[in-house]
DNA sequence: GTCTATATTTCGATAGAC
DNA sequence: GTCTATCGAAATATAGAC
């Protein structure tokens, strides 16, 4: 049952560390913002010695800043739902379906970005002018052509782009409020699935994909 | 042209400087968060002494309870363009038209709100289970009569809510990323006319209400 | 690579003269 | 009511033994 006492290499060790002190920094960002968490705090949650952390990363800034990154690549990657549809309604619910399990799988993650942005993106802001502006123009294009084809309603591509990000993402961001709504209990398998079903229906029926 | 001399009495002075603490406070805790916030530079942007900040609000905390407490009261307010409406598509029509317009005049209070949810609510929590609590059933019921009625699609009222709150508020909380989509300027006047217009519209025709 | 001890800075809050 | 000076706590980061 217990693992194999193999030593490991000085390769392993970082990665494995690395990726402790990563989830702990998520999920203490997360709850704290960037100013209220602490190192020691991190260093508490990820079970290594404060003095540890500095050792694998340089500074609290360069933690939080791969923190940020994570997400945003977990978010491109689902975008890749959309492309290869043959519909609006089959890409975009594609992208809903995922951008929703994102949200329930990698809540912290989601609020970390969205603090970040919320300040002003101080340390991403690069992201936001390259690979996220460009990526905007791709999937506004794509969306324009399904308009040209008559297979959806004419509507302003970016702010369906925008109310896409905003409803999926607001169920992570916003999941402590929703949770108290729901009698102090987060969703269950039934409830997120009742949720997806319904910002699918609501969204496709109102940009006429279905 | 210059102000009466009149020598404000306590109350005008006191009213006076608790305003000005209290709009450079929203601002510094909407750019850092409550943690990055200091009240050192609380003091810089209203011109005040930082002594003079602990005079008249005893702690950062109850400072910045003050802050939150102004945007929830201004949205409740926003509510009632939901009620007396004879149709949804007037009711909720209005009701984005008022959330936008509030996303547009008070962008840093609408990222206090979300970054005092996204951790937790540790400050207005009672508020989450008790006043909002209440008005998302109120609301609720409302938009379930006018389904009931057959005046719009059968869709889940509480997510249509959480809908309109994302959706709107993402035009404050992520005005940043926005701006930067928008090639680095805020939206114009048309701009924001043609948001609201758009998410009035999709919205509208993703529950049947148009 | 790990961890204790500590240097250095900065913060919230207050004392006390005016 | 205002403001300078400062206290005590807590933060980031590092030094250096192991």
């Amino acid at each position: 049952m217990t693992e194999s006492p193999r030593p490991l290499r000085r390769n392993e060790i970082r990665a494995q560390n690395e990726a402790l002190i990563l989830q702990a920094a998520e999920k203490v960002f997360a709850e704290a913002g960037f100013g209220g968490a602490t190192m020691q705090l991190i260093a508490d949650v990820a079970g290594l010695p404060k003095a540890n952390l500095h050792y694998y990363f340089a500074s609290k800034e360069q933690l939080y800043r791969q923190v940020v990154q994570t997400i945003f690549e977990i978010w491109l990657a689902a975008a890749e739902a959309m492309d290869g549809a043959e519909t609006p309604a089959e890409g975009i619910g594609a992208y809903i379906e995922a951008k929703m399990d994102i949200s329930r799988r990698h809540p912290n993650g989601s609020k970390v970005w969205a603090s970040e942005v919320m300040h002003g993106a101080p340390v991403i802001q690069d992201y936001l002018e390259t690979t996220l502006r460009d990526w905007t123009r791709g999937r506004a294009a794509l969306i324009q052509r399904w308009i040209d084809e008559g297979r959806m309603a004419p509507v302003d591509p970016e702010h369906l782009l925008y109310m896409l990000w905003a409803t999926t993402q607001h169920y992570a961001d916003f999941n402590h409020q929703i949770e108290t709504l729901n009698g102090g209990v987060p969703l269950d398998d039934a409830q997120w699935r009742a949720a997806t079903d319904s910002v699918k229906q609501m969204i496709l029926r109102g940009i006429g994909a279905i």
